[in-house]
DNA sequence: CTGAAAGCGCTTACAG
DNA sequence: CTGAAAGCGCTTACAG
């Protein structure tokens, strides 16, 4: 493998002029940078960042740790994120599971973004947090105690839906999926928000998945007093929830109205075109880089960055008609 | 940041029997192991991954690199190969991108995969790959140049699809899908090994997304001549085909058979349960994960390594009635 | 404008 | 069983 030294050899300056020409350092004159380049061009020279972040303390790398890949959000986020933080001159790279932490933190990547994941043991994710030797925040999260983050204020999100859903008329407004705390209790403050009632089997139990969204409607027994519109957890959940709905004969939106929470291309694309809830997208990953970035140079930041969640309108709410 | 040094001063000993505590290596005492150990955790040491490649040449870190991520096909591969390289000892970190490559040969991590992802420029990959300083191979490639590699076999597989629906009486087979050449050439030379009769109208034009297979069905004109059943690219594609082939009033299957590419699960939690033909992702998974290892270790190795797509019977094909 | 030298945090023969 | 020393491939004051 080649390096600096071979590079000086051949080139006949010496490495430390080798290292400056490869850095772009303006003492360098134009003419032995010009030849360096070209020497190393013509040997496939790979500078070897690890030696360069031992010396410098400079990788120009940063982490994104993610529990799972299986959600279509996070390739849409990750994509995002990736092309934001490439024009600020980095590059990204992606750890799945709850090794991620231990792995960015080992490797001194220059910072590291934590999609606020689905823990188990919260008390252990936060201490473990606490530990990390390089800057990190933790993307989408409620709360972080005494650092950065960013939120995405989940429950304005849900009110903006349950809102919608009541302008159009509707009473009964049921939740589909029990796995994330926050909307749920956002759902709960809504309903009062808008004067409607709280009603514990509105709440049909799903976790994240289609199949999960899929069989709650399936599973759910139908009264005259059933819930006219639904929200969705997430889009998988959702779009799940819709196929059931469908199959189970109900007309979408005439029958139930259907809100799914977040605003992935998927969701246009379902069997009726979802009306949809969620942070948008773009400026998530804009707000993530440029946080990121500031707390690498050591700036001060305001905190929490907050972002709010959007209501998407297309083909799946209908104003409520008694029957 | 503390380091090796920090903890030998903490302990009492060197810096270097820091080093093999650490390492657990069986020349250290029990007893000053222990010690050194607990130092250690108690203050929060992490080994320095970077300084430790760059002194023994070993991170234990293995990248995989792909282009995209909005197939959940590539979630999928990337979880199997992080629980398969955990067992083996190497944490995984993905690239996502062109850049991925440069990434981590400037990284230097242990070994690399590369998903053979759909190059604009494929002789120009190949250049590049060819000088790549790392062990490395291309998985699911048809072909790599004086390396290893894992092939998929697609083309049989893609035979495997038609000889079933020929089995089910169809004659009149169609693709869906134009964007993978191998795996046109693989429906071409299966209608010829099973004495059908290629037709270029029955190759509908389809890049990769669900939206393409679905505006691929949307646009066909039908005619009495048209296919009774179709193979589709991938897994996006199917669903996408599926669902425009329902909404025009088409059953699936008794009207029309449908094979998809990709045995994702989403493929049998589909409007009718897909039938499909793809390779085993477990089995990939662990081939890949061993080929890399075998080859950091220098093992000779039998190449290429040949993973045979199968057939995953569901509901998507009936016997084809003359109407 | 260029080079010699120290140092980043580890590992690893080698000596004892 | 432990330690002193060299070295991995870079960067960066510092001297010239």
């Amino acid at each position: 493998m080649i390096t600096i030294k071979d590079i000086a050899k051949l080139a006949g300056v010496s490495y430390s002029t080798v290292s400056k020409a490869l850095n772009h350092d303006p003492r360098i004159k134009h003419t032995t940078r010009e030849k360096v380049l070209a020497v190393a061009e013509k040997h496939h020279y790979r500078k070897n960042i690890m030696a360069q972040q031992l010396s410098s303390g400079r990788s120009n790398i940063i982490g994104f740790v993610l529990d799972e890949l299986n959600n279509p959000l996070f390739a849409n986020i990750s994509g995002n994120l990736h092309a934001e933080l490439k024009k600020l001159g980095y590059q990204m790279i992606l750890v799945v599971a709850d090794e991620g932490m231990d792995v960015l933190d080992h490797l001194r990547v220059d910072g590291c973004i934590f999609w606020d994941y689905e823990m188990t043991d919260r008390a252990a994710f936060w201490k473990r947090f606490s530990n990390i030797q390089i800057p990190c925040f933790v993307l989408g999260t409620d709360d972080s105690p005494n650092s950065p983050y960013i939120k995405i204020d989940r429950k304005e999100g849900i009110y903006k839906a349950v809102e919608h859903l009541r302008n159009n008329g509707h009473t009964e407004i049921g939740f589909i999926g029990n796995s994330q705390p926050i909307k749920l209790e956002g759902y709960r403050e809504a309903l009062q928000r808008t004067g409607l009632e709280w009603n514990k089997d509105y709440i049909l139990p799903a976790y994240s998945s289609w199949e999960d969204g899929y069989f709650a409607i399936r599973n759910y027994e139908w009264t005259s007093k059933s819930p006219t519109a639904f929200i969705g957890l997430n889009n998988m959940v959702t779009r799940g929830a819709l196929r059931a709905l469908l199959e189970a004969g109900y007309k979408v939106p005439s029958d139930i109205s259907l809100i799914g929470y977040d605003d992935l291309p998927d969701m246009q694309y379902a069997e009726v075109a979802l009306t949809t809830i969620g942070p948008p997208l773009d400026e998530l990953a804009i707000q993530a880089a440029e946080l990121i970035v500031a707390l690498i140079r050591g700036e001060q930041v305001q905190y929490p960055v907050i972002i709010q969640p959007q209501l998407y309108h297309r083909q799946s709410v209908a104003s409520y008609k008694a029957t």
